[in-house]
DNA sequence: TCCTAAGCGAGACGGTACGTCTTGTCTTCCA
DNA sequence: TGGAAGACAAGACGTACCGTCTCGCTTAGGA
C-alpha cells in the first residue's frame, strides 16, 4: 500500500534490478510471459521472492520499468530521423531491434505478453502519428492511416524477429519502405 | 485423463455448450481476457464447474471453438471475393466484423487474449498469402508483405472496433483498400 | 470471505478433518502451539495446504473444534457427578485427562497455546460457578473463590500431567479433594 | 551471533531502553502479546528496529528484562514477610500488583503471552515452595499443594487485575488468606 | 577541545508463513 | 447409473514479520 520504493542510489538496489530485469528477459524468451512465476524470476537472478517484491509490484511493473528505457531510446532515435522521409524512424527503430533482438524478441514475439505488447505498440503509434502529423491532414483519414502504419510495421518487425531469417535490418527496412511510400503518397501528395 | 467427449447430438450438451459460449464472451468484453475464471464463466451461465470441464479443456479452448466456426465463415467470405480484388475478403471481413461487433471485440479487442488473438492474426494471415500467391512471386518479398498487410488490416480493424466512431463499415473498407493497393501494385504492377 | 464449509456428510471431509485434528495433537505437543505451521500438520496429516483451509480458518480453528467435543464431554461429566459433593466434577475431569493424556496435554500443558488454555479455563471456570452456586451465595466473595479453585485445580491438573510420575487419577483427585474441602466448609459451613 | 551488548553506561543507550520498555507495555495493554510486531513497538517508541535488535534479541527478551526487575522485588517482599503467616507474602505480591497495574495486567492478563506468563508462574512458584518448605514434610503432597496454592493464587490476583471492581487490595488479600488457611492447617497441623 | 568509537535511523535483503485464489483431476452423492 | 457438486492437491499470488546486514550521521565521552 505505501508502495514506498527502494533508493535509487543504493548499489544494492542497482543490482537487485539489473539482476532481476536480465532474468525476466531471459525468462520470457524461454518460457513465454504466462510460462513462469515470479518465484523463477528470483531463481533465476538469485534474489529472495520478497526482496523482488520491495521493488516491483508484480511480474508486468519489472518489465514495464525496462521498457521505459526503450520507449526513451526509440523516442531519440525518432527525434534524429525525423527530419528526412516520413516514417523514417522506422530505420532506426528496426536496426535497434537488430542490435537488442533478445529483448525485442520478449516485448513484441508470439511469447511475449499482452500489456506489454499493447504498450510497446501504443508507443509506435505515437510515433507514427508525429511523424503523420506534418504530412497529412488531420482526420479519421490520418487516424486510419496512423493505425494501418503501426500495424504493418509492428507485424513485419515481428515476423522478421521471430524467423530469424537470411534478412539483414537494412533489407527489412527497405522492403518496409517500398510498401510504405506508395501509401503514404496517396495520403499526402506532393503538391 | 479419459477425455471421454459428451455426444455432440445430445440436445443438453449442445445448450450447455451454447450457455458457455455467450457467457465466455461476455466475460471477456466485461473483463478482459485474464480478468475472470473459469468458476465465472460457470456462475453467469448457471453450470457447474465440473460440467465446464466435460466440454472444454480450459478457458482457451472454450472460445477456440467458437473461433472456429469465424474461422469457416471467413475462408468462405475470402473465397467469395477472391476473384475480384487482392485483398478483396477483407470487404467480407470487415462486414462481417460490423455485423458481430460483440464477437469480434471480444476476439480482436485489447481485453482479449494472446492466444486467441494470435489464432486469429494466423487465420487472416493464411487469407492473405492465399491472396498474394496469385498477385506476386514468391520470396521474402511476398511473406513480407503478407505480414505488412496481416499487421495493416488487423490493427485498422481492433481500431475501429475499439473506437466506435462515425465511420461505416464501406468506409473503413474502402480506406483500407486505398491504402493497400498502391502497395500491391509495386509488388505485381500491371504486366 | 464465503466462509463455505464442506458438507458434513462426505466420507472424504470426515477423514480429512480427523487426519488433521490428530496431527494437530502430535505436533502440539511435538512443538508446542507456536513451533510449527500450517504446513507442517498438512504434511504431518497429509493432506494439501489448501485444503486445510476448505475446512478450518486456521490452526486455533482446527483446535477449538476439538476443544468442542472435549467441553461436551466435560459438561455431561460434570451434570452426572454434581449430585454429590461440591467439586465433586473433578473426580470425572482428572479421570478423563488420565485417559486422554495426549490430548489434555496439548490442551493443557506447557506447550499449549495461550488462546486454547483461555477456552478450557472458561469452561472449566462455569463448571465451578455452576457448582458454587449451589453451595454459597453470590457475591465477590463466590466469584473469588471460583476463581481460586479454577486456578487450583488446574495448575494441579497441569502439574500431574506434565510430570508424569507415580501418582493414580485416584490419589490426585483425593489430594485435591483434602485441600479444596476445608475451604469450601469455610464458604459454606454447614449449619 | 557477535551479540555485542551496547556499553550500559551511554545514555542514548538508557534512554533507548525505558523507552522500548514502555512502548512495548503500552503495545500488550493495547493489542495484546501477538497483536503487535517489532515495527509497532518501535514506532510506538520513535525508535529505529535495527536499534532495537542491538539490544534486544526479540519482543520476549525485553519483556523479560523488565520482568527481572519484577522476579527481584517480590523475592526481597517475600523475604521481609516470611517472617510471619506461610504464604505471608501474597501479600506483598498483591499490594504490589495494585501500584503497577499496568505492569501486572501486561505479564499476567488475559492478553499477555505464554512465556510471560510461564515465567512469572514459576517465581511464584518457587515462592510458594520456599513458603511450603518450612510447614509440611516433602513429598507429592507438599509438591501439589505448592501447585494448587499457586494457581489459586494467580487466578484470583489475574481476576481481580482484570476485572477493575470495587474490592481493595487489602480485600482481596484478605479473601485468599481466608480461603487458603484452612487448607493450610490441613497440610501442617498445629502440632 | 577535539576526535574517535559507537549508538543510531534507515532500510535492503533472504527467509518463512500466512490466507486467498485458481486450475484440473477425482470422488462422492443423488436423482 | 450418469452427471452435477464439490473435495482435493498443487502451486502462485501479494503481504507481513522476522533477524541480519550495511550504510551514513550524529553524538557522547575519553584524550
Amino acid at each position: 500500500m505505501g508502495g514506498k520504493l527502494p533508493k535509487e542510489s543504493d548499489r544494492r538496489v542497482q543490482r537487485t534490478r539489473r539482476t532481476l530485469r536480465e532474468a525476466l528477459v531471459t525468462m520470457v524468451l524461454e518460457k513465454g510471459w504466462e510460462g513462469f512465476s515470479v518465484q523463477d524470476v528470483c531463481d533465476r537472478a538469485d534474489v529472495g521472492r520478497s526482496t523482488f517484491y520491495t521493488h516491483f509490484a508484480d511480474k508486468e511493473d519489472l518489465l514495464i520499468g525496462g521498457l521505459d528505457d526503450l520507449r526513451k531510446g526509440l523516442r531519440a532515435l525518432a527525434a534524429k530521423e525525423r527530419s528526412g522521409t516520413p516514417l523514417g524512424f522506422a530505420r532506426g527503430l528496426i536496426e535497434h531491434a537488430a542490435e537488442q533482438q533478445r529483448l525485442f524478441r520478449a516485448v513484441v514475439g508470439k511469447r511475449s505478453g499482452q500489456v506489454v505488447q499493447q504498450k510497446f505498440r501504443s508507443v509506435v503509434l505515437g510515433l507514427v502519428q508525429e511523424d503523420l502529423a506534418a504530412h497529412a491532414p488531420a482526420g479519421p483519414r490520418r487516424d486510419a492511416a496512423a493505425h494501418y502504419f503501426t500495424g504493418a510495421l509492428l507485424e513485419v518487425l515481428t515476423w522478421w524477429l521471430e524467423t530469424h531469417h537470411a534478412l539483414g535490418a537494412a533489407e527489412v527496412e527497405q522492403l518496409f519502405q517500398e510498401m510504405a511510400r506508395p501509401t503514404l503518397e496517396v495520403l499526402a501528395p506532393r503538391r
